[in-house]
DNA sequence: ATCCTTTAATTAGCTATGCTACACAAGTGT
DNA sequence: ACACTTGTGTAGCATAGCTAATTAAAGGAT
């Protein structure tokens, strides 16, 4: 059928699969939302605690940068998470303007004991994939990860 | 612990891309959510719509099951693209209760005309990746679809 | 034929996420 | 000092998801 012959796909091809992505990443999100959501933690509030976690205290704009989304969704996310005794907001000592969120012991067991409940359930999924399968996605988060950093350098004009 | 022996993944691996599947499906929905809405259709209304426009004509809770959302969610989601000109609704002839969503030829012709501008951009993107990158994340597409079905049936007690 | 239960869709109302526009405090540069 | 920029926060809007409750119709039992 398709012949992408050299090294990059044919437009058909990569259509096919932005819809197929599109739409995997629609209903994978939808299904774990409705899987459990009795940690108390979403899924922004969860990803937004990761990197705090994993990547140490950082300022609101830092979080809302590395989240993709803008300053006033992240104050609000970090509120919650502020209220759920999982991160703390201290002053930035270098900036006056700025504030610091930092992971707080719970937020940090939270995480550690399974990555929060959402993701826990999908491990339990892909579990019964065979190997390989498991392999494709990891691959295929990777590059979507890394695409996802080329894109967000790249933005400028509206 | 757990020895699964054969070819079934370790728990540390599952969960490792569990977790990062989760973190590249927020990230590339939020990615694509800001690209471009000026089609004026979000990605649910675009996902919805695709059921009638490629499946044909079905009840609001055939299409709600397909989305995996609850009835009032979808009820909504087709009031949108009613209000928008994108589908009919009309009494199914053989059951006086079920509403039939038939897409218009706006609807059928907008999908046709790049399938929703968000997968479009999304295709722009995956079109600067190796065709085994490409393969990769459409094999990946493909076995979360699959998993999404399977789990849409297995759901039973938490 | 009537009553009861189930099913399909809707409405109402809640929470959460995202945005823009605006306000305000604090840095920065002239 | 003054103006400009930057970091947060507040207000208000739209969308998406849910549950609970309502209405209308289908289907089964008597």
């Amino acid at each position: 059928m398709d012949d992408p012959g050299t090294s990059l796909p044919t437009d058909a091809v990569v259509r096919r699969t932005a819809d197929r992505l599109h739409s995997a990443a629609i209903h994978l999100l939808r299904r774990l939302r409705r899987e459990d959501d009795a940690s108390g933690l979403t899924g922004p509030r969860l990803s937004a605690l990761s990197v705090v976690v994993f990547g140490g205290p950082r300022t609101i704009g830092a979080l809302a940068s590395a989240e993709q989304v803008r300053p006033p969704t992240m104050t609000r996310l970090v509120a919650a998470l502020e209220a759920g005794g999982l991160v703390t907001r201290e002053p930035d000592p270098t900036d006056a303007r700025a504030t610091l969120v930092r992971a707080t012991p719970a937020g940090v067991r939270l995480l550690e004991e399974g990555r929060g409940r959402r993701a826990d359930r999908l491990a339990r999924q892909l579990a019964t994939l065979p190997q390989a399968e498991l392999a494709t996605l990891d691959k295929a988060a990777e590059i979507l990860d890394r695409l996802s950093r080329i894109s967000q350098d790249g933005r400028q004009s509206g």
